[in-house]
RNA sequence: GGUGCGGUAGCCAAGCGGUUAGGCAGUGGAUUGCAAAUCCACCUAGAUCGGUUCGACUCCGAUCCGCACCUCCA
């Protein structure tokens, strides 16, 4: 049984199958880094994590490719606004983004082309399509692409052509062109533009918004490749227009399968800068959460399905993940005893086999989770009654590191213990030796303050970050 | 108007035509010097109305409600 994933184009889940043996090629839509990404932003980076860990960990090679766009009207806007050259003001912006994918861990993308290191590639795209008859200049100059010449136009989004109801939009972007619903391939300077603006066969000017993603995918990843995916917003009209540019220039199929990932929302409305009820991850790290905590709330709901963001939630998830590390912390303890990994326990035995199989029907994570905690509370019973041994405990350990290639959450945190914790937390020790119970509660409450839980076991105190 | 997604227990969230999803929270108990952690027990749903079926949360139809997209929003 393979991998199967949801196709936008189809409407089905189907068997993922690369075009070339054991290897995945896949695009996937990034940002525009014209402010901080909100965390709306990052859900979709973190359903492409998991898809790419996911492949990994079912034995495919991946070549995964994100773009960063640098220049639109919103970069160009704010560029000037602040007097500063585009790719010195992007550059900001740029370095917050992977500052905050390694916050999330999120596993870099092998390629982040940016679109303004692109242009030649873009230009010769739209020459192609120009020779091809698909394109065509207005009296403005700008270049558009002439959708009624792509017999194939609307098959993604399913669009119904006539019943399309012209949206306020449509109206003030009519001006020159043959069809109101053509876009834009290449835009004509205008002032607003200061002085970004390159050199093309159609005068001076910038991309169109489409173009960088078919230029930059088709150069990095070949005319034909694996996957392209993006949020539900982008099917249309991105990725539509992109096929309809691709498809019209290679005459090939351009992406196998389309994959689409649905909204975060808060308070059942979709996270927006105009509804003001947008986050964005540094001010949610600034309350006191963890990357570990959001990557695990970003991560928990299925994909397609809108994911209701809560702070609240972030606080069951702290929960959730102490379960975890608590069990966690116990492996580790007996594995110290055992060198080899022998074989495991036998309420382990099925996790790697259930987890998969989830993870195989379209990236299904709650199952995946359902198989976690349930061998979590299989083995806490387990243990409880009969200790494992150290060969068993590393056989746990070596699979939980396994499924963290894929989960990239299971790992605690490093916990270091400073020399006055550690002097706090014998002079506790003694004062229960000496039966002496206010001492010791007071030196709990103290540790509590630094941060520390203590826990009277059987093997001796323990402790755990709060 | 067109297109698509969804309505599951206090909250979050899955699979499944009949057999406990899972997480968080809550209650009672075991354990503990007291705790913590853990375990046990309890609480236990399927928007509404029809239909199909021996049997429906699951399939079909209708209705209601929510969300999104319809030209530069992941």
């Amino acid at each position: 049984m393979g991998f199967k994933v949801y196709n936008t184009m189809s409407r089905c889940k189907e068997e993922l199958i690369p075009l070339e043996e054991g290897h995945v090629r896949m695009y996937t839509c990034g940002p525009t880094v014209y402010n901080y990404a909100h965390i709306g932003n990052f859900r979709a980076y973190m359903f492409e994590d998991l898809l790419r860990r996911h492949l990994k960990f079912s034995g495919f090679q991946v070549t995964q490719v994100q773009n960063l766009t640098d220049v639109d009207d919103k970069t160009i806007r704010a560029s000037i606004e602040q007097g500063l050259p585009l790719k010195e003001y992007t550059k900001t912006y740029i370095d917050a983004f992977f500052a905050d994918l390694a916050k999330l861990n999120i596993e870099p993308a092998e390629h982040y082309p940016a679109a303004t290191d692109f242009i030649p590639e873009m230009i010769a795209l739209i020459e192609k399509l120009f020779e091809k008859g698909y394109a065509y200049q207005s009296e403005d100059g700008s270049v558009y692409y002439s959708i009624d010449k792509f017999a194939g136009y609307g098959k993604l989004a399913r669009l119904d052509r006539e019943g399309m109801q012209s949206g306020a939009r449509v109206a003030q972007d009519e001006y020159d062109k043959d069809n109101a619903a053509d876009f834009a391939l290449w835009k004509a300077y205008v002032p607003e533009d200061g002085d970004v603006a390159w050199d093309s066969p159609w005068g001076r000017g910038r991309p169109g918004w489409h173009i960088e993603c078919s230029a930059m995918s088709m150069k990095l990843l070949g005319e034909s490749f694996d996957i392209h995916t993006g949020g539900v917003d982008n099917i249309f009209p991105h990725h539509e227009d992109e096929i309809a540019q691709s498809e019209a220039s290679t005459g090939k199929p351009y992406s196998k399968y389309w994959m689409h990932c649905g909204y975060l929302v808060v308070d059942g409305k979709k996270m927006s800068k105009s509804l003001g009820n947008f986050h964005t991850l540094r001010e949610i790290l600034d309350m006191g959460y963890t990357g570990r905590e959001v990557r695990y709330e970003l991560l928990s709901a299925h994909y397609r399905q809108s994911l209701n963001f809560a702070f609240k939630s972030l606080e069951a998830n702290r929960a959730a993940l102490k379960r975890l590390d608590e069990f966690y912390a116990k492996i580790k303890e007996t594995a110290a005893g055992g060198t080899e990994a022998g074989d495991l326990p036998e309420w382990a035995g099925g996790l790697r086999d259930r987890f998969g199989a989830a993870l195989d029907d379209d990236l299904n994570i709650s199952g995946a989770l359902a198989a976690l905690f349930d061998t979590v509370h299989a083995g806490n019973k387990a243990m409880a009654e009969v200790p494992i041994s150290g060969e068993q405990a590393v056989a746990v350990s070596n699979l939980w590191n396994e499924l963290d290639a894929v989960l990239g959450f299971l790992m605690p945190p490093e916990e270091e213990v400073s020399p006055d914790v550690a002097e706090l937390l014998e002079a506790r020790a003694a004062a229960r030796a000496a039966k002496d119970w206010a001492e010791s509660d007071r030196i709990r409450d103290a540790l509590a303050e630094l941060g520390w839980t203590v826990k009277d076991t059987p093997d001796g105190p323990k402790l755990r970050k709060l």
